[in-house]
DNA sequence: AATAATTAAGACAATTTTGTCTGAATTGAA
DNA sequence: TTCAATTCAGACAAAATTGTCTTAATTATT
């Protein structure tokens, strides 16, 4: 399971992809307002992912984030390990220390398949393929 | 995936599950020990579950706590449910509230596979199932 | 140049989760 | 009956996660 962090991490991203189509940046006043989250703890979490490279930002008048064409080819993967790291994609299912591949628990091997098949699901996810899946009503800041 | 508090109420019950043969209680030292835990917080954690009758407790004197042949039957995914809630089971594998059967995320299928494989892994994973799996060098306590 | 709007950075605060302490109640054994 | 060993109960504490504030830096517009 993701941490709240990590899915308002996704859910951010997603918006940012869907909205930068026409160079315009994101702010994270209409970010939060969409995605529903804390608008400042939306801001670290994308200043971090920033610093890493997953999207661009700028400071000042009509600043925000952007993600380009490039960048929205990132897989969800990737975004949940820059945040959570890869323990959802690994160990025992009961956290059994002594479970291994030589001596595996009873649900081992089935855990792992349905384990690696979900991070197979978010590494062949991008943010791409999301654009098209929108709110329906979604909330736009209007420039005065 | 589980938190720290579920998984190792999951060690314990199979430990105690696994030495609850002879009729004699395991005590929480000795559970601690074995399963790689704080002795007291496992012992509250094996006070909640017995209080909702996951297995049995006994006070004073060569007390502990004990699994019998009935409550070794139950599964994984009770215990699960019983301290972490369902929310492990259910939901959008990326948080969207937009997400829906009638208008699914690129990855809602899919991941709603994976994630009720998981889930049935653990609906049929019971603790008797546990038992022949220990660890090599069992850290036992003697009585003096 | 001045101003307004934005992110950046770091400290701070609240909440949740994890872990501990202390004393009471209970039990078996000496 | 006394004592030692245990869980029970509830308060307490520490750590991790989530969320906020404040000031600085930057940018575009006027």
């Amino acid at each position: 399971m993701l941490s709240k962090t990590c899915e308002y991490a996704l859910r951010a991203m997603i918006y940012v992809a869907q909205n930068s189509q026409n160079g315009t940046m994101v702010n994270i006043k209409e970010i939060s307002e969409n995605i529903g989250s804390p608008e400042l703890f939306i801001g670290k979490i994308l200043q971090n992912l920033s610093k890493q490279g997953f999207l661009q930002s700028s400071k000042g008048r009509y600043g925000g984030f952007y993600i380009d064409e490039k960048d929205a080819k990132r897989s969800l993967a990737d975004i949940v390990v820059a945040i959570d790291g890869d323990k959802m994609f690994r160990g025992c299912g009961v956290g059994l220390d002594y479970c291994s591949e030589k001596k595996p628990c009873p649900i081992h091997y089935e855990y792992k398949e349905a384990r690696t098949a979900i991070h197979n699901i978010y590494k062949s996810a991008t943010l791409v393929q999301f654009k098209s899946l929108t709110r329906d009503v979604p909330v736009r800041l209007k420039r005065t």
